[in-house]
Parts: C-alpha cells; structure tokens; sequence
DNA sequence: TTGTATGCGTTATCAC
DNA sequence: GTGATAACGCATACAA
C-alpha cells in the first residue's frame, strides 16, 4: 500500500508510452497547446480517454507555479448569510477547473498569524475574503504585493481592492422611507455593531429617510445590537418595558436575526406585530418568509454576490497571467429589492 | 512579476545555505525527524523563525505523496444541517495541519465523473462524505480500494465504511411515544423521501411506538413528503381539506423544513398548534426555537457529528501511514435529544 | 510540430 | 547525525 489508492497512479509518462509519443506532447495536448498535430492529439486524446487518466494536481502545480485552488475566507458558516453566499461560489466554481479551499474562521481575534501560513504556503492561486473584519488591513497589503483578492461586503477597503456588495444606505433608506410613506412617525432603529462598516452605512440612510421626511432621529429610539438574536431580545424588552405611548411605532432591525428577536420579545409580551408595531429587517435570510408573522425586510442577493465574486477572482487569475493586469478599481454594487410582507402595516392610529 | 507574490519565495534551500546545513538537515527539522543534532536544530529552527519561513505545500504533497488537504463532499450548504455539520468540521480542523477542501454538489444526478476526477487528481488524501446519496456505492468502491473515507448520516452502507450518525429508529420512537403520552392516538406522519435511509427508519420508529401503544398506523395519517417546506405545506394542506373529525391532532414531521410548512398552512387556514393539533419536527434547525410556536423537535448533534467524523477521519490517516490500518468496522452513534417546546401539547378534548 | 532535458521545492535513500 | 542525490509528476525552454 503506498498512496491511497492500490493500483499505480497513470503517470504522463505510461501516457506518451502507450500513445507512442513524448511526455511533452502528452502535456501539450492536456493542455490545449495549438501546436500539436491534429492526429497526434487524437490519437493521445484517445489514450487518454480510454485509461481514464488524470494528470496529478500537485506535479501540475509545482511544475505550473500556480494550483487551481481558490481559497475563501469566512465566518462560521452559521452565519446566516454565508451559505447563501456560498451557494453562489459553489455554482460559478462547479462550471470552472478549479477547486475552494474553506478557511472557515471565527474572526474574534486577529489570526493574521494564519493568514500568514496560508498564503506563504502558495497552496491557493487566490483569495476570496467573506467578511473579513480585523484581517482585512493584511489581505490589503497582500494585495498590494500581488495576491489575487476578491472582497465580498461591507469594508472600509482601499479603493484598489475588487469587492462585491450592496448600497447599504440606499438599501436602509429604500426601508425607512417605505414605513414613512405608511404613516410612521416614532421609527426605531437597532444598530448593528459598529465596527461593521454596514452597521454605520444602514443607519445612515435610515437617518436620511428620516430627515428628509422632516423627523429628527430621536436618541431614544437608536438601539445598539449584535447582529444577534439576542441582541434583538434585549432591545425589544429596553422599548417595551418604557411606558406605552413611548414606544416606537416601527422597528427597522439592521439585520434580520435581530428581528426573529424582537418577535420572540413581543410574542411574550403580547405586543402585536404588526398592530401595534411594525417590523423591517435587513438580509432576508431563508427563514424570514416563513415566520409568523413573515417578516418584511431587504432582500440581499447573497448568492449572487458569491457567484460574482468567484467570476471576478477568476478573471483577475486569467488577466494576471497573461500579464495584462488591469488597474481601474472595480467595485460591483449588486441590487437590493425590499420584501414587503406581513410584518409591517400602517401604525395602530391610522388603522380603521 | 512571477507568482501571487511579488518578492521570491524562500525555499528550504536558502534556509539551508542560511544555517550552514543542508537541506536534508532541513527537512528533517521541519517533519520533527528524532535523528538530529539538538544545536543544528535549534540553528535551523532559528533561521526559519526569523525568516519566516513555511514550506511550500505542493512540493511536501509532491514530494511525499500526500497532501494535507481533506476533501468534504456535501449537499449545498444552504441545506440546514450542513452548515452546522461543517461548524464542527472547521472547529476540529482549526487544530489540526489539515484544510478543507469543499465539494459542494448538488447530488441529483449521479456525478460519478466529478468524483472520480476529485480523487484521481489525488489532491486530498482523506474523504469525508456528508449525505453522499448515490454517490455512496462509488465511494464504498473506493474505500476498499484504499481511500480514507468517513460517512456521515443514513446510508445503507457497507459496515466496513466508518460513519457516524444518530439512532433515527429510536429517536423516531421517542417523539412518537412523546406524543403518545400527551394522549394523542391519532398521529399523523410526514415522510422524507423513500430514497433516503432516515426516512424509513423513522418511519419505522413512528410505527413501532403506535403499536406498542396498540394503535395500528393509519395510512391516511402517511403523508408523503420531500424533505422541502413546500412538500410540508402540501402534506398539511392534504390533512386540514379534510372534514375536521379526520383530522390528526398531532403531526410528526420527519424533519423541520417540512414542519415550517405545515405552520405556515396552518396559521393561513387558522388551525392552532398545538391547541387543534401538536407539531413535532426532526433535526432541531437553528430557527426552530424562534419560530411561533417554538418547534418541538429532536436536536440532532449536527456540530458533533462533524467534528467527530474529522477526527476518525484523521485518525485513519495516521494509523494508514504507520501501516497499523485497523479491519474492525466503526460505527459511531451519537445521542440525539427531544427538544419539548410550544409546539406541542395535549390533544384539545383532554384540554380543560 | 515534436522530442530532450531541465526545473519546480520537497522528501527519501543512500552513503559517509 | 549529516550531506549529496535521486525521486515525485508535470511544464517548458530549447534543440531538432
């Protein structure tokens, strides 16, 4: 027993052998030299076919300099959106000869001490950052240096660096505005953590609906959340626990996890959404439909930013390669669409 | 410009001329090789530290004909459980040398030719298949052939093949007999597609509790359903269109998804759960405690499940190269729990 | 167009 | 214990 497999590996060279050519020609016609003789091609194309050989992945990348490996960084994939988002790289990179190499990550600390291992190892011929957080300022200067980076969402990143992600400010505004035009007036908002860039852009254009419709925001109704369910809870009991006519009449949640727990909070306390108060989220994860009751929120087409993302990552490897590396920077906006559904209605005094 | 990075990568060359050793020397100190001189050690680890210094992974995987590298061969990840199977998969590799190499499929089809590419390319030298479906008979083929290979969940496999998974029969039988004691004697069941292994068995474990409570299972209560929310919305639909005394006053789903559905029916027609019929679901999803009713259900230790395979999978890895490659068949089950939540209750002619 | 020879960076097999 | 040197399987500059 020496590999995994019993039976010797084919090599290039039993190819050559049995087709009655050089390993050369064999390499050549695998992959896809012009210069080959039509029947030559066929005819090692053939033998080939017929052995089922496949050409062994690690010699073709210490050989090429380059493997057909794409790394992806990302947050623990119980996030709700990176398997969505994960959905899109697995369908772009199904139809392309390369593989993903998953560096799934908690983000808390900052691992540039991993960053470092994965890269200098070259096992990866480029990288897509999911949500990259405190690692983003090191992928940078890789990039600077050479390494192939997509980046999806929410940085403050260079403006050389590709990325993919949504107008966050038009997308909070687009909301806000919608529950303005329902007669709203007392609109709270729960923030996000600050240090996310998209926290501070959603609550941008929730203050722009706001005083564009002529209402100062009002401190009282800024929540400051997680992202987490939890985080929802605890700033659904902070509102309800103040005295009826302080409460807001509209909730907009930065993301849609701390929506599922101002639900929780006000089931067990008997508030009615969206009688009493309406409720928008932002992400639309796969669940939020199904809630009871569905929850109105900011479509993000996460798979979508995935499958970009892998699009653009494998453009740049092929651009690089073939020396014409381009120096416009490229930042794909994808369109968001707000999803109304049975979360959000005109405010109680408006109701017949 | 030459490779991702721009200035030229340090091999064990340079370090060797650098330490005044040779490569050899190198290499030795690098793989924790016994036969060294301590002070020639020390030098060289010096000079890799300050250098910082990582091996090129290619080469180490050309070279000694192994790669560190572990390929996972799962449905899409926006299947619920997948995510958090890979949650457990990453926390035990994070403290390993190995990274994850991830094959996202769609198993519809037989994809037989990807996977014999996957494998030929001997780029990972260990499988870990998640829900292979009909994959699995290659697979099995394969592992006899000597690839490492872990299963995780359901299939009929061969008992050499190492897997882990739950007790579906038994937990199947505990929700039921759950229900059973509630009061309940007419208990609908939701299926998962035939194809599956789960499926049956907890059909199985459904049926064993009825008649062991001296009920025989009522085939008009067997609902035939996919393992999608859709397919649930449609199972309840079947049930509620009937007249209300052929109604069931409690729904075992075979997993969550599909019991999403019959509440979303439900809550449009007006049925109550768990005050008309109790709801109880299989696999205990992230959201199923948010829901409303929270969804009683059975957790499945999905995070285990991945860590646990990782481990045996390495395991296996270690034991192969020390030629000690065990012939005893592993099989590990983990506990699975009943999670009691709103769901469910007594049937409404036992309610006071 | 085709074959020969060399290199990719590491491990493994020898002698020393 | 240590250092040359031959694999590992493929790509490619160069020669033919």
């Amino acid at each position: 027993m020496q590999g995994s497999n019993t039976q010797r590996k084919l090599t290039i060279q039993d190819i050559a052998r049995l087709a009655g050519v050089s390993k050369a020609t064999v390499s050549r016609v695998l992959n896809h030299r012009p210069s080959v003789n039509p029947s030559l091609r066929e005819r090692v194309l053939r033998t080939i076919h017929e052995y089922g050989f496949i050409p062994n992945a690690t010699a073709t990348g210490l050989a090429s300099g380059h493997t057909r490996l794409l790394g992806v960084l990302a947050p623990p994939l119980t996030w709700p959106a990176i398997p969505e988002i994960m959905r899109g790289v697995a369908e772009y990179i199904e139809g392309s000869p390369y593989e993903i190499v998953l560096y799934s990550i908690s983000f808390e600390r900052n691992h540039s001490d991993v960053l470092d291992r994965i890269l200098s190892m070259s096992m990866v011929s480029g990288l897509l950052a999911i949500l990259p957080g405190g690692l983003g300022r090191y992928l940078y200067q890789r990039f600077h240096l050479g390494l192939p980076l997509v980046v999806i969402d929410d940085q403050k990143v260079p403006a050389q660096v590709p990325r993919v992600g949504i107008d966050n400010v038009n997308s909070a505004y687009t909301a806000t505005r919608y529950l303005l035009e329902l007669g709203h007036r007392r609109i709270a908002h729960i923030q996000g953590p600050l240090h996310y860039l998209c926290s501070q852009e959603r609550y941008q254009g929730y203050c722009r609906a706001l005083e564009e419709a002529g209402i100062t925001p009002d401190p009282n109704l800024l929540l400051q959340g997680s992202f987490e369910v939890e985080s929802g809870q605890r700033c659904a009991e902070t509102l309800f626990s103040r005295p009826r006519n302080a409460w807001p009449t509209a909730i907009f949640s930065a993301n849609d996890q701390m929506a599922y727990g101002v639900m929780d909070v006000a089931e067990r306390l008997g508030v009615r959404i969206p009688e009493d108060v309406s409720l928008v989220g932002f992400d639309d994860n796969m669940l939020s439909s199904h809630l009871r009751p569905p929850l109105t929120t900011v479509h993000q087409p996460f798979s979508d930013m995935g499958f970009k993302a892998v699009e653009l990552l494998l453009n740049m490897l092929d651009s690089q390669h073939s020396k014409q590396q381009e120096e416009c920077s490229i930042h794909l906006q994808l369109p968001t669409q707000l999803c109304i559904r049975k979360s959000s209605g005109p405010p109680y005094y408006l109701l017949s």
